[in-house]
DNA sequence: GTTCGTCAACGAACGCTGTTCGTTCCGGAC
DNA sequence: GTCCGGAACGAACAGCGTTCGTTGACGAAC
């Protein structure tokens, strides 16, 4: 009696064949969250699916599960990646006006060039360890500057949402050239309806007309984020206690 | 011969029967934006889906698309009506302080009571003629109170990014009633994360702990609000041109 | 060596989204 | 009456995030 193999033997027909699969590859967060970052500086925000990262590692949505419980978790981890890049240099209360603006112009600068993960930022409040060094350097260079506790307190959040608006709003040409539109003409368009509007129900706007448009958005940001300087620094008191 | 009625003459059984139909109703752009935004409050900008205005108008979204162009442009309508109900008042420069802080604080609110509506300030410059009267005001304002022109200009940008951002932040809070769930516990596991942070890393995240999450959202916003304010009056030149 | 439990990886499917396409209906103009 | 344009409509498309049940891989225990 010869002795056969598996192979050998002819199975029913309605037995369900073994599936012939490529082998399981291995995920981890660190690869998925580096492919939704890709994808995000190439596409914007809209552009980051499960469905499109789990492609682009060879794999489908469901696996992305077994490493973030969501798609917002996943964001978050992409906006603390992207906060991990930001400098954070040795902090001289002397100079504390220089280093918040120069900073947080880095983190608009950051956030700018990602497409718009500036809005996982406005809808939930970042905690991840990156973001918490930039906060923790904010507070302390505002405290030993002498501005007042409560003010200390406040102020990461102003900042915050004030950089991430503008990191948002940014958003608008960005995606007018990911269309292949051009923004000039966007703009151009925008400034003629400004023009069109009846002047006398809106004299200063018909007025002012071209300089609403004026500046580009960084000269724009840094007016911004300069009058929020000022506010601080008007909180110094005149005696302020030397807090370093 | 017998005379007969279309009613009377048989059809083959494969011809069409005509289809029963209830009368067709009538739309207007007004009552779609106004369902949009009775359930914008209702459920905030998530809830606002053409499906679910379509069938709170009890039709399909495909009529919608008769009346506006898409969802983007349902939205900015909405943002429009919800600015409509802000009241603006007449300029009086010697109080330009208190009134740019009254108007913004009531945008402030109106959006907030919104949902996140603010999104759509942030994805798209609002320029609806409600909003363009905002806008006019708060420039018409700053001009005769001597804020250089170019300041002027830009002002509006940085105020609306402000108080947008500020709003969608609250929805943070919003979302978190809506899915019955405790604010004071989420804010309060916040605060236990800043204090489990480790102190030699987050000396002054750790010492500021309730502070960082003191005062509720009017006060903080009054208070980044009160940031750009004094950064404005700082740009009045002492011997301000008289304006008025 | 075998067996078992755990968890990562996977495919199918669910319920939903905004929008388009082709058809029907309605009202106004002729 | 007919014709035309635009509103209203249903079906369907292509896509979304996520869940559920199954399979595979691996390490620990025996």
């Amino acid at each position: 009696m010869l002795v056969t193999t598996a192979e050998d033997r002819p199975e029913p027909p309605w037995w369900t064949p073994r599936k012939t699969r490529a082998p399981r590859r291995s995920l981890s967060r660190e690869v998925i969250v580096a492919a939704a970052l890709r994808m995000l500086r190439a596409e914007g925000v809209d552009g980051v699916t499960m469905r499109r990262v789990a492609a682009e590692l060879g794999t489908g949505p469901a696996s992305l599960y077994a490493h973030v419980a969501n798609k917002d978790e996943l964001m978050d981890l992409v906006f603390d990646e992207i906060a991990g890049d930001i400098p954070i240099p040795e902090p001289d209360p002397a100079r504390w006006r220089e280093q918040i603006v120069a900073l947080w112009t880095d983190v608009y600068h950051a956030l700018s060039r990602n497409g718009d993960i500036a809005h996982t930022a406005l809808a939930r409040v970042p905690l991840g360890p990156n973001s918490m060094r930039i906060s923790e350097f904010t507070l302390a260079l505002l405290y030993a500057a002498g501005v007042p506790r409560q003010a200390v307190a406040w102020s990461v959040d102003v900042l915050a949402l004030f950089v991430s608006a503008n990191a948002v709003e940014d958003t608008i040409s960005a995606d007018l050239e990911r269309q292949g539109r051009d923004r000039a003409e966007y703009y151009e368009k925008v400034g003629d309806y400004f023009a069109s509007l009846p002047a006398e129900q809106f004299p200063m706007t018909v007025e002012l007309g071209p300089d609403l448009s004026a500046g580009d958005k960084a000269e724009r940001f840094a007016f911004g984020l300069d009058m929020i300087v000022e506010g601080l620094a008007s909180r110094i008191p005149r005696d302020a206690p030397d807090r370093r």
